[in-house]
DNA sequence: AATAGAAATGAGAATCTTAATCATCTGAGC
DNA sequence: GCTCAGATGATTAAGATTCTCATTTCTATT
């Protein structure tokens, strides 16, 4: 186990800490709420309680670990903070969850803020639409 | 009293429904959450419920008469949907809200969308940052 | 204008997500 | 192994929004 992630981010290194952090990496669903996270821990026979698992994803975000997401509904989800910054496609329909960058977006963003007299900080980015492709299951026929 | 919109929207004109649309109509603030909106129905002597309120702003959402956004927090807020679509730039310090539109990052939306096999219908922008002129009363002196 | 029926309202309960409490437990250093 | 600051878990609480249902209000019709 890796725990030289939670000791840089001056976290104590205790079992529930490892074992969430471990989901995160490891869960093919890259973006996880906080009641997905439960139900994997568990599933894997773990005896970690919903709000340490609230505690520890806000202890992780606050670390610069993960990142909290508002991408539909009314449930957060989290998201292992890889490389860089990114926004996300949400599909109407099934759910699926893309991720995409795009310069000129952030760049026209930072000149936006400027013209309005802000100093921009951060921001949220979410597009919702349907998928065209065979890869939505609720496609119409 | 202008009751037309809510004729047009196929909502029975009720006093509730039309209090709350003056408030909207009128209020110096534009963004408004539920909970503020039913604070100035009592301050005008009003005795409409928390419940309606909350009923027919999600009422007014799907007859499009107002637009519900999630600009920070935990609640919403609602604004009349005049002429057409814009976005928003919060500060971080005083909770200012300023609106913008910029065709290049709608157009952008469109095309990382098309690229990515959704067909767009919506999306949510909020920029967040803080004040940089005089206007902002928590900048630091 | 009175009436009837459908729809809307209001008070409060319920729900859902997340945060706070607090007694108990655990991990890092000695 | 011992200590104790910090972490955990069960539970409660909080905040926002929705639901329930008895009562009231529109609208249409007599
Ligand atoms: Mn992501
Ligand atoms: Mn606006
Ligand atoms: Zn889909
Ligand atoms: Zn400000």
């Amino acid at each position: 186990m890796e725990t030289s992630n939670l000791k840089k981010a001056g976290l104590k290194v205790t079992l529930p800490r490892m074992k969430i952090l471990e989901i995160l990496e490891t869960s093919e669903t890259r973006h996880l709420s906080a009641e997905a996270i439960y139900r994997e821990l568990l599933d894997s026979g773990e005896e970690i309680g919903l709000a340490t698992v609230y505690r520890v994803l806000t202890q992780f975000e606050a670390a610069g670990l993960v990142c909290r997401l508002h991408l539909e509904g009314n449930q957060a989800v989290f998201e292992l903070e890889r490389g860089g910054h990114h926004d996300h496609i949400v599909c109407n329909q099934c759910g699926r969850v893309e991720e995409f960058f795009d310069e000129t977006i952030e760049r026209r963003q930072r000149d936006v803020a400027q013209h309005h007299g802000f100093a921009i900080k951060d921001h949220a980015l979410v597009l919702y639409g349907d998928c065209v492709d065979s890869a939505c299951p609720h496609r119409p026929a």
